[in-house]
DNA sequence: CGGTAACCGAGACGGTACGTCTTGTCTTAGG
DNA sequence: CCTAAGACAAGACGTACCGTCTCGGTTACCG
């Protein structure tokens, strides 16, 4: 899709991102261009460092040195610490998420569940978690967690629910963002808090309480019949 | 209540909390007892520059000038920031939440997360949050909020839901903790996010998705009436 | 002498120098004092690194790392790395030139000479020399150079003129400031520009040189006697 | 005079600066010559930043950004700061002191000793003075300016005295290298420490001391007339 | 007259040092 | 023994220059 690379990184759309030599506003390619290896390197080594140790103790001279740079190089691509570990959390995990139709929504949901589940376990999934941690006191990285992640994920999983409605898998009058944060925030809620594992088991309970209160109610439907 | 004491404070159990002149274990109090006037400078102080700024940009020294403290006394009684942030919080957080029995299940529920969504969306909720996602790098941290906050509300809400179940509004074969999470959730990921308004609206709507998950079925129990 | 320790350290003269507890201001010694000896070992560090590579190589990290020091405590003392040199080398510096009267002024002044050229070689001269280069970029440390070096060594040498000058071996009407530069300055600038050795037989002769415009003509007493 | 050149420049003696289109090694003249305007704006604005804030602060962003040259350009010609400054300002000094024989050889040096206190006062001198006080630190200015200034003026004032010996009007066994450096130092020594005004009154002063010792006595020769 | 080699500007690059800030420990004097 | 004040070692912060490099583009020679 053309458009899913618009969102995934905010920072490295600089002129040295160009192919062409000539930026789109008519300002020719001046000075050496920017190290493109240098750029994935510096990103390579905030993900690592922020999957080990977490954004607080990211440190912009361990960036630097594990990624065989100079701290100004650092700062000439990205203003501060939140920024370099916005893009370095949110390019990596960009287009992992892709859901599938199977023809009935449940197992839709339920499979895509389980894939966030999964993700957010992982190490991309710690990486994203301490970004989100990090965003209850800045708004700037909130605002990217929101945007650049949640809301392009929400749109995803909502047109599910409404397939579901056309389908009349789904009530129509069902209030879908509720439902879209019944399902997944008690996803980054539990790995957060750290209350649960997220298994299987809690995934697919989720979404079968979920579904109950989603659906058509199956006994009048039968009782009815 | 005698127990709720128990959690809300890790640190403070400290010599000088006794009232009398002896400790338990006969050692006699030596020198200048620890003033209780400190001890609560310093959190509220602590708690003020949560709830401003953030537990990132909260710093030792901050507090120690607001709560006209030296250093050392601070460090006396908490052995780091995340301990200090915690019990600032914690111990301000700790009773508020009570819930009330009105005989209607959801109607109780409700009740609760039109609380919990409030006390989010003040200055108690906002220091509350930040500790949560210092969390996500701090398992010390996480796990006083877990123990300390979470749990315990959980347990009282668990028992409304059970005490749903005693009285057949909720289906005995639910997922409590599931429905729990489902519940609450949302809330604190809604306040991490910022993709929602903790409005009455918000919450009430939880409810009665989740409800309609929980409740023996309405309409098949008119069908078979 | 008690004023000699008045001019060899501006920013030495902080509250810890006190041996007593309370300050000439009345105000009562607050907090740890500083650490004399942390003082000195900076000091040394200094020194040592400037007459290794002189002021404009000299890094107040180098000076910290050397010392075993942290650098907040170097700016704690000094304002920057300009006071830091100058009490490093005038400290050092301070009285190690003493000259004797042997009754024949011209004998104290060669001997006066010798020392300054003999201290102008060494490693403290060397100090020195690069304090006094630095000096024509930086008006404070060419201020200290003249306030806390040349001017107590010039009342002393002029001391011995005036003395010449009573003992009639020196003529009434020379004009003291002119022999002092002429005495004097070719040492400095002689290390500066590095076009002469300082040896006795340079001294010396400018010594004899000197003299001869100094003192009553000898021939003319001996004609007309 | 053909040999004056010499001294003034070692770094512009490159390729093109060549009149011819052959080097004298034979090597033809390959691609774009260089710019013998940019070499001068490159000097000009290295003089003016000297002058205006001393060789330390000299930084060579600032002449590259004042001259309008981009630093390459600036390191093709000059290996490092030290030599661009040294050329920077003994190029502008080189042809300045011209002397005149008025006969009069005490007249001659007078004069001399008024037009180097002069230049030294002025612009060029303060560029001049922190050359040599930053040739403390660095062996390499401190020989370009013995070699390119000093020696040449030394040569050229010794010249006066000889002729002076050569006319009776100075002791034919004085010693002439301490009779330039008591009356040439005294002057950049002023300058560097900032004890005296380099004014008419000291110079004269000086002569006046100085030729006090290096005439045949004159209260003699009256008393033998 | 077209190649081509060196020039030119701009600016990215890996470093080093700057002067400041915070951390958690320590050392005082005094209550 | 606690308290306030503050010194201390350590080390990260974000900035400024260093001297080198790599670009696109220019200029003047030489074949």
């Amino acid at each position: 899709m053309a458009t899913r690379g618009m969102w995934y990184s905010n920072y490295m759309n600089n002129a040295a991102e160009n192919d062409g030599r000539v930026l789109a506003g008519g300002t020719p390619q001046r000075g050496r261009p920017r190290d493109p290896e240098t750029q994935q390197a510096i990103l390579n080594a905030t993900f690592d460092l922020l999957e080990e140790s977490g954004f607080a103790a990211l440190t912009m001279e361990a960036v630097a040195m594990r990624a065989g740079v100079g701290k100004p190089t650092i700062y000439r691509r990205w203003p501060d610490k939140a920024a370099l570990a916005t893009d370095a959390v949110l390019a990596g995990c960009a287009l992992c998420l892709a859901f599938e139709d199977t023809g009935d929504v449940q197992e839709d949901i339920r499979q895509q569940l389980r894939l966030v589940a999964n993700f957010l376990s992982g190490k991309r999934g710690a990486a994203l978690v301490t970004l989100l941690g990090s965003g209850a006191d800045c708004p700037v990285i909130a605002a990217a967690f929101r945007e650049r992640w949640l809301q392009p994920q929400r749109r995803e999983a909502r047109g599910v629910l409404e397939r579901g409605i056309a389908r009349r898998q789904v009530r129509p009058d069902a209030d879908l963002d509720a439902a879209l944060d019944a399902l997944h925030a008690p996803l980054y809620f539990a790995r957060l808090a750290g209350h649960h594992d997220l298994d299987i088991r809690f995934t697919d309970a989720l979404v079968a309480l979920v579904f109950r209160g989603l659906t058509p109610c199956p006994e009048a439907a039968l009782a009815l019949s």
